[in-house]
DNA sequence: GGAAAATTGTAGACTGATCTACGAAAATCC
DNA sequence: GGATTTTCGTAGATCAGTCTACAATTTTCC
């Protein structure tokens, strides 16, 4: 195994917890006790260990301690890092779980439903205290079997659960936000893109409550003869197809509702190539307000989610969970609307629609 | 514990190993033989206890296989996951990864090296079979520390590392794609932004190899009286200001390599609210390939990486280094230049100079 | 056909912590 | 001042696996 290169590459090994014990002169038992802040410690005896902790440079294994206590780790399964409203969200779990002493990892699964069961189980093999799950596969069946499994909080996805906790943005609210814009703008003709996944399992998922906080937003707004719903998937190349579709109608549109901001990108793309002109002939609303709507170029009016707050009300939740509450909590978080370029009066044509 | 709600709530639990061997009439040993395929195991023997596993539904715990073996955990460490750059590299490790069995974890840590320190700390404390940094921060003498306690591999530094690995793009070629490009195109003041961090611990640090190889280029085209490097910092707001200070000079650059993307974007949002034209006054470069340097309104010019490739040779030396290699490698990436719409011919100006 | 070698399975120590049960010493009570 | 309670510390089981040493077979060899 040792190589003849000399002494210098020898593995350091760690100190562990008899080590301390021994330069302490102490039992194993007192060093956890020391550890945990568990009752019956007398302060000479903490000192002391403590400095024998400092003296070795001793770490506890966490792994060790997973073994019969917790593990002081929290799990982030992520479905697509690519999007930056994830690692917004992220920060916002990260900073609260720092001050409640837990170490966060991300699990990425982008290639379906059977990818995710396999990284949640990675999670659970590893004795996770605590499991955020950012936008899920699966049916709310599948979520509550995980939550019977361990401490666990859904974002992204409407709730209430049996066996967790949901985080969500008031998807219903959002929709009302854009559509009120479009039509004050005066816009008739909005359009809306609504995400339809491979397994039709969209219970309390976004795309169902965007699409009815549409329709109703419509309706409240008089508007309810142009509803408009184009089925797609909610990402750049989904978005550009959808702009080819909506040129394509005999009376397109003059506005959408694009569900999404990779939504919304793929859309003013495909504007772009069509030579339409934005917000000129053609309004443009996103949904996640993530980095590249606010670049000056882009400029894409955007809904807002507050991705930091909605991640640390989620990591409070779940640690919440893991110190033992059964009670589901199902949240929802206000959004507000950023209005940039992308957006601006209805062009004039024929008034009567 | 249990709260008056009824049975529907109880935790099941986990089958161990004690329980297959129980359920399969054999030794606790034999099923761990059968898990790790290990030497003295029957053919007979193998088939009832697979049976045994799947009829209890068992998982190992990855846990506890690590207390004494490994624990199937690669940890990789990303200081910034909105630079979507990272999820590409991610991309390439976890594909890589999974072939060879292991789990990919991620760990984030954005703000500076203590905290670094602690994130690298504990995926050490979880025992991860190995670690992938990528860009991490701190001195080459931290990350030597680091490659004497476990595994690794560092991603986007130069090498070579004693204890370690390193997978680099070919920063000094990609410079010069850059210069070359718009030499080409008759720029002559070309402009470089160099990123400075607070650390001054530079060695092998992409930003201190991309200048040199820019001032390399720059000599080779006959331009060295023009080399003009700004010192800022790699992100939007660094970009941003560094344009302000260029417009501000007596004598403008007609181009600039911005280093990095995120940079170059910020650049761009710059001259946008400066009102110069792009690329008709003013060139500008980027590195990386982000996915916002692809949308149709930014089209910006860059230096492709191949991240996919980068991150799976990475996990690739990754695990040649677990399975016992010690002899340090380091490798580096061809790079690419994507032209897209951010630079054109320099502005007829002044000829001389 | 008996020695040597290979195969197959088990016992039990070990990993590094937690946590219950218990004994000894000190503090409090009446 | 003896009984009771509280405080402080330890022994040792436990978590769910791995892995070495060894015993009992079976196979191979000459």
């Amino acid at each position: 195994m040792c190589t003849g290169r000399g002494a210098m590459s020898e593995q350091i090994k760690r100190a562990t917890i008899s080590d301390v014990a021994l330069h302490a002169g102490v039992s194993r038992a007192a060093v956890s006790k020391v550890l945990r802040g568990a009752y019956g410690v007398s302060g000479t005896m903490k000192a002391r260990v403590e400095a024998s902790m400092v003296a070795l440079g001793y770490r506890p294994s966490a792994l060790a301690r997973g073994m019969r206590g917790s593990s002081f780790t929290l799990g982030v399964f992520v479905v697509d890092l690519q999007n930056t409203f994830m690692s917004v969200l992220i920060e916002g779990i990260r900073a609260e779980a720092e001050v409640s002493g837990y170490q966060v990892f991300i699990g990425e699964a982008s290639r379906g439903l059977s990818q995710q069961r396999q990284m949640i189980e990675a999670m659970l093999d590893r004795k996770m205290d605590g499991l955020l799950l950012i936008a899920p596969f699966g049916t709310a069946g599948d979520l509550e079997e995980i939550g019977r499994a361990t401490p666990t909080v859904v974002l992204g996805r409407h709730g209430p659960g049996q066996s967790y906790d949901t985080v969500a943005s008031d998807d219903m609210a959002g929709s009302a936000l854009i559509v009120d814009h479009l039509a004050a703008l005066g816009h008739r003709r909005i359009a809306h893109l609504k995400h339809v996944g491979r397994e039709n399992n969209e219970d309390g998922m976004p795309q169902v409550v965007r699409a009815q906080g549409y329709i109703d937003a419509m309706v409240r707004n008089g508007l309810e003869p142009e509803v408009d719903v184009i089925e797609g998937r909610w990402h750049q190349a989904g978005g550009q197809h959808a702009s080819e579709l909506m040129l394509q109608r005999p009376h397109p549109p003059t506005a959408v509702h694009a569900g999404t901001d990779m939504a919304a990108l793929g859309v003013l793309a495909g504007l772009y190539e069509a030579g339409i002109s934005v917000p000129g002939d053609f309004s443009v609303v996103g949904y996640d307000n993530v980095f590249a709507a606010s670049l000056p170029q882009v400029a894409l009016t955007s809904v807002d989610q507050s991705g930091v707050e909605m991640g640390s009300m989620a990591a409070r939740l779940l640690v919440e969970r893991i110190q033992g509450r059964r009670e589901p909590v199902s949240t929802v978080v206000a959004p507000s609307l950023v209005v940039r370029r992308t957006t601006g009066p209805a062009p004039a044509g024929p008034t009567r629609n």
